[in-house]
RNA sequence: GGCGUCUUGGCCGAGUGGCUAGGCAAAGGUCUGCAAAACCUUGUACAGCGGUUCGAAUCCGCUAGACGCCUCCA
């Protein structure tokens, strides 16, 4: 018996606009694709919000024993800038700009993703296919289009007929768009473009001399188009139909659009069950912008050094902040914002420390399975993060009254609010007890723990000038002693 | 211009047609040689104006504002 046998999970669907019960095609698996970067540059905060609010799913599913085949890819081809491209991407440009090859870009920037989600605690995810490496696949899905008549080919690219397909089909269901109002407010063209109709969009682009990244196919030495590559690598890997499909808010539309109709265009039926969309994030109220300068990258976020934030903040805390509001909000990256996560992350931390300290008693007076329920609840509500999290504290006032002898529990609930809150805090939401980890520095600790005994000794014989300036010269090194009914702790900070 | 989302206490941020999260900050308290830290307690908010309802912050309409996509930036 699993865990997931007992839960109900309801997931907002985009697609339905709708929370839907999730059911599994096969009960037990699931299937879960979410497109990942384009490595021409520095992975995009915004988009490792999007990554983390996915990973901290991928991680509530593996805890409820579901065995998840989770497909994040690495666009590494580039794609289209915009229609009037002449056949030059986004990775050939970047390149050209720094004069090394492109794949010397895409593997620099490819460990330089990795790195970062190393160090936010990601999962890495069950496969994580290059664009690159499914040319032949993605040759082989373009072809299936033309023969099923969505497609045309002119002066060797190929493009989707986006209005021949919409005569049987829906374009524009997930993003709710209609083809009529699409042409209506569609800017009119440099006039450039071999495309019948401006709605249409490339699966395969000609390469022009200057492009450098070009693969042989039926139809001209060229590129795959950006929104081909996620089909074909997704339904390799997945089925043709799977579970879920996840990526941000940005991407619906077109990406995702495009998405719905190459799959019905090639197979015929709906790729994916549940489309799940995480919401934008923002710096201090703004979008987040490469022109206008309101912009911060995850390095600058973890080491501080930039001019949005008053300090450096931990992976656990951005990863507790991004928790702390719904994968589906927009989520505004604020100094105040942050310290505010920080100190109810230590708070939440300092519990979970004191938790391991804390004895049995006869009785319990507090409903600790009851208390579990609800946290399974909050994560099965569409993986409301923010409500588990308000349990979390809940249960951290209980550990705190234990500790001041206002409550108690018997060792059985004892023992199930240890397994409940290590589970939900460090498997599910990816924090790390970073604390402990500090303080468990041997050298350092005793150290410490010899000026602790030195400062107690000088408070005892009430030399407090000694005393006061041992706490003092350990603050300034970022040692802060806590002077408690049981003697002296420290933490560093 | 089109389509869509949103507007909650000092700040952040969930949620629901009546039982009104949580965090940060604040105030009071406990502890302490004094502090700090920690802990405890307190705090009735839902943009504005109408409407539906026994009852709305939650449903409907209008207004204002913010944001997103449509157009390179995730």
């Amino acid at each position: 018996m699993q865990p997931y046998q007992n839960q109900s999970i309801h997931i907002y669907n985009s697609l339905t606009g709708k929370k839907e019960v999730f059911k599994p095609i096969e009960e037990g698996y699931i299937g879960m694709y979410v497109c990942g970067p384009t490595v021409y540059s520095n992975v995009h905060l915004g988009n490792v919000r999007t990554f983390m609010s996915f990973d901290m799913i991928y991680r509530y599913f593996k805890h409820l024993g579901y065995k998840v085949r989770y497909v994040r890819n690495i666009t590494d081809a580039g794609h289209l800038e915009n229609d009037a491209d002449v056949g030059e991407d986004k990775i050939t440009k970047k390149a050209r700009l720094e004069q090394i090859e492109p794949m010397e870009v895409v593997q620099r920037y490819t460990v330089d993703f990795h790195n970062i989600l190393n160090t936010l605690n990601f999962l890495p995810p069950s496969i994580e296919p290059t664009a690159t490496g499914h040319i032949i696949e993605q040759i082989e899905l373009i072809k299936t289009i033309i023969d099923n008549g969505f497609a045309y080919v002119v002066n060797g690219s190929v493009y989707f007929d986006v209005h021949k397909f919409n005569e049987a089909n829906e374009y524009g269901k997930l993003s709710k768009r209609k083809l009529e109002d699409l042409i209506h407010n569609t800017r009119a063209l440099d006039g450039q473009s071999d495309k019948k109709n401006p709605q249409d969009f490339a699966l395969w682009k000609r390469a022009e001399p200057q492009h450098i990244m070009r693969w042989p196919s039926p139809w001209s030495d060229g590129f795959p188009g950006w929104h081909l590559e996620c089909t074909a690598m997704s339904t390799k890997y997945l089925g043709d139909n799977f579970d879920i499909h996840g990526g941000g808010m940005d991407l619906k539309f077109p990406h995702h659009e495009c998405e719905i109709a190459q799959s019905e265009a090639a197979k015929g039926i709906s790729p994916v069950n549940y489309w799940m969309h995480a919401n934008m994030l923002q710096l201090n109220g703004q979008r987040m912008s490469k022109t206008t300068g309101n912009t911060v990258n995850p390095h600058e976020l973890l080491s501080g050094n930039n001019t949005f934030f008053s300090k450096a903040y931990s992976p656990s805390v951005i990863r507790f902040f991004n928790a702390m509001s719904s994968y589906r909000s927009i989520l505004d990256l604020t100094d105040d914002g942050l310290l505010a996560s920080e100190k109810g992350f230590n708070r939440l931390m300092e519990a979970i420390n004191t938790l391991e300290t804390i004895t049995a008693g006869t009785t319990s007076t507090f409903n600790v399975s009851e208390w579990k329920q609800k946290c399974y609840d909050a994560m099965n509500d569409d993986f409301n993060s923010p409500i588990l999290i308000a349990h979390l504290f809940e249960a951290a006032k209980v550990v705190n009254q234990i500790k001041d002898d206002k409550a108690s529990l018997t060792s059985e609930d004892l023992e199930l609010l240890k397994q409940t809150m290590n589970a939900f805090t460090f498997d599910v939401l990816g924090l790390v007890n970073v604390a402990q980890a500090d303080t468990s520095s041997e050298k350092l600790s005793g150290a410490v723990e010899l000026l602790i005994q030195l400062r107690q000794e000088a408070r005892a014989n009430k030399d407090f000038a000694l005393s006061d300036k041992i706490r003092d010269e350990l603050a300034a090194k970022g040692i802060q002693l806590k002077d408690g009914k049981d003697g002296t702790t420290f933490s560093t900070n």
